[in-house]
DNA sequence: CTTTTATATCGGTCCACATAATTCG
DNA sequence: CGCGAATTATGTGGACCGATATAAA
């Protein structure tokens, strides 16, 4: 990534869209992002203020400055000084808000990048016709009317507890969600984070938990490309659906063998906290983290996933070098199957999301008369007409 | 408990053709 | 080196098929 926009290459980039894996300015972003429905869908959020190539997580209140969750971590949490800043998490968003919701969401980081740094893409919406009202479909009406009912960005330090977490991802239809910055590889390998993990009073009647490893298993699999930045091509290359799907499955499955369950989750977790083993006291919430940790090596996840998690992917799908302790076993057994079932549909939902290089060839494709699921001739008989779903014969 | 059968799931393949990419003069 | 024409390669979605996994008998 460079440091202009990659939509106009004028800009300096604002915003990260993971769906297109872009930098874009926020002009740009507003133009690419109106076109259709689809591109209205995609995720977005600030560019890290540092390595300006991932999303950013998390706003550090101390130094006024986005970060994404490895810059985070790696290079300002790993400070002491700088692992007590105050940090709000960033929201990310769809749709096509204009300027002012933009900077209702992100007041702190508006006044710098769109007043300051971007005067122009400013202009450019004002003059845009794809602005708030260009993009008054009923679909864009309902993003907009739901980024309006934004989740507060509660104030936080380092790290962010469950409990924080849990209300912004129960809203199902908001459009506007939290980066994760309490991913699982850096919530165990990073001193600060340990706490997440080690903080028993968050089990001790075991009612969080119970509300949170499904739910959790729900972000896991429905957010995780949300939670990290995507690259669709980097990522088919590295890890394939059906590679991790075959690990999920021959790894975590069956459900019913509620003893051994466990075995495949701790590789992840012994692995990725390899560093400081203490840290990883197999608590449920560690569970949790490991299934996203899972999250973050699934198909759409790309290099600056692990470079964000700091675990090389071969590390993660080592060899598990211990079992759990029995305590575990039992873990949500019955749940771990139906959020399984539900990984696997959301999967299949993400692959009708899947990226289309040439909106052209789609369209054409989406109209061309079939023969038994073929393309037929122009002209020759055909079985099935999507548009008119009849038959020639 | 083992074997057989039925069912479900998954990935790969095929098709036509517009268009992107490459080659050539 | 740049340009235009010709050629080649690519991508798109639905149905099908074989392999594999799982459940039931």
């Amino acid at each position: 990534m460079g440091a202009l926009c990659d939509f106009c290459g004028e800009q300096r980039p604002t915003i990260y869209c993971r769906s297109d894996a872009a930098s874009l300015c926020l002009s740009c972003d507003r133009n690419v992002h109106s076109a259709n429905a689809l591109s209205r869908r995609h995720m977005r959020t600030l560019l890290c203020d540092r390595c300006a190539s991932q999303p950013a997580a998390v706003r550090c209140l101390e130094e006024n400055t986005s970060l994404c969750q490895n810059c985070d971590w790696n290079g300002h949490g790993a400070t002491s000084l700088a692992a007590g800043h105050k940090r709000q998490p960033i929201n990310c968003y769809s749709g096509c808000p204009s300027s002012e919701e933009l900077s209702r969401i992100w007041s702190f980081a508006m006044d710098t990048h769109t007043a300051a740094d971007e005067p122009n893409c400013e202009e450019g919406i004002s003059m845009m016709s794809i602005n708030d009202s260009g993009v008054n479909n009923h679909y864009a009406a309902e993003q907009e009317s739901s980024l309006l009912d934004i989740a507060s960005t509660a104030l936080m330090s380092h790290p962010p507890t469950v409990e924080k977490l849990k209300p912004l991802n129960s809203g199902d239809g908001m459009n506007l969600r939290p980066l994760a910055t309490h991913q699982p590889a850096g919530s165990v390998s990073v001193t600060p984070k340990v706490q997440c993990i080690t903080d028993e009073n968050m089990f001790d009647d075991g009612s969080i938990y119970e509300d949170f490893c499904v739910d959790d298993a729900d972000l896991t699999f429905e957010n995780y490309e949300e939670l990290f930045g995507t690259s669709h091509i980097q990522t088919e290359q590295l890890f394939d659906d059906a590679g991790i799907d075959s690990y999920f499955e021959t790894k975590e499955m069956p459900a019913t063998e509620s003893k051994e369950e466990l075995k495949p989750m701790q590789p992840e977790c012994s692995n990725v906290v390899s560093a400081d083993s203490s840290l990883c006291i197999p608590s449920r919430h560690a569970i949790s983290s490991i299934s996203l940790s899972f999250s973050g090596l699934t198909g759409e996840s790309n290099a600056g996933d692990h470079q964000d998690c700091g675990v090389s992917p071969m590390l993660l799908m080592g060899e598990p070098p211990w079992l759990p302790p029995g305590s575990e076993g039992s873990f949500a057994s019955g749940s771990r199957g139906s959020a399984l079932t539900r990984y696997k549909e959301k999967k299949k939902r993400r692959k009708f999301d899947k990226k289309i290089r040439y909106a052209s060839r789609k369209a054409r494709a989406d109209v061309r008369k079939r023969v038994k699921g073929r393309f037929v001739k122009a002209g020759e008989a055909y079985d099935y007409d999507p548009l008119s779903e009849t038959r020639s014969y």
